[in-house]
DNA sequence: TATTTGACTAACCTTTTGTATACTGCTTAC
DNA sequence: GTAAGCAGTATACAAAAGGTTAGTCAAATA
């Protein structure tokens, strides 16, 4: 039994679904989800540290999708006081779960790029190649 | 070899993907994109029919859905004038190539949602199932 | 002939999302 | 002791997305 979403099935189902789908978009969309998700994939990151690798991000949107990304389980904030105070924040496992997502997003993305560029001057791509 | 997005890969491989990623997002995210794709499942559909089967849109926003959807290849717009002039909309075979994508994302969005709702309040779940 | 239906568009308003700039309180470096 | 770094918060503003209401023009219906 192969899972089709598109196809016929009860109303019920449907929505059930949709919000499904409604709630992964919600988690990983907006404009620097992805971004901070990425940038903590090379390693803990400080606050100021991800504000500087993340180029055109302001204090106050980062301080906020640190905040999503935590009550989504993504990131976990760790407050060191030892030698003195400090404070990383870094990937849980549970962002792991989102590897199939992304590549599939990925994978159709790079794919439906490259579809609209062939349709739009196919003549000028030629062009370009000579 | 498998394709990790959360790896250690090139700053240009990186932001390639985010771009694919950030098109991806962005065709199918917004309120309304996917209800409009799934009430054409059905078959296809008149602009009045989409706006009364698509409880809550607005005239202004479905026009502009569709257009968009038109112009990603998702959507078609056919003008019939054979009896009398007529419009319809429906799917095209490319929409099917977004079935995996949906397919993980609701995956993923239903493994979430029962993981979320499983921190919150289980004791009040316990309750309520007494 | 008057009303309804279809397929929209236009003008305007509200909400959401994101940006810019400044500021805080604390600590460390010069 | 002044400056700079950390980890943010506060305030104001701009842009984008979406909603509301009304209106168009043509054809079909009552």
């Amino acid at each position: 039994m192969e899972t089709k979403l598109i196809q016929r099935i009860s109303k019920v189902e449907c929505t059930g679904k949709l919000n499904a789908l409604g709630d992964a978009l919600y988690v990983i969309g907006g404009k620097w989800k992805l971004h901070v998700i990425i940038a903590l994939t090379e390693g803990n990151k400080r606050f100021n540290d991800l504000q500087r690798t993340i180029t055109g991000i302001s204090a106050r949107v980062l301080s906020n999708e640190l905040k999503e990304l935590e009550l989504n389980g993504f990131v976990k904030r760790i407050v060191h006081t030892e030698p003195n105070v400090l404070i990383e924040y870094e990937l849980t496992p549970y962002s792991d779960t989102l590897q199939p997502v992304l590549n599939e997003l990925v994978k159709w993305g790079e794919m439906h790029r490259s579809k609209i560029r062939s349709e739009w001057e196919p003549a000028t791509v030629l062009e370009a190649s000579l």
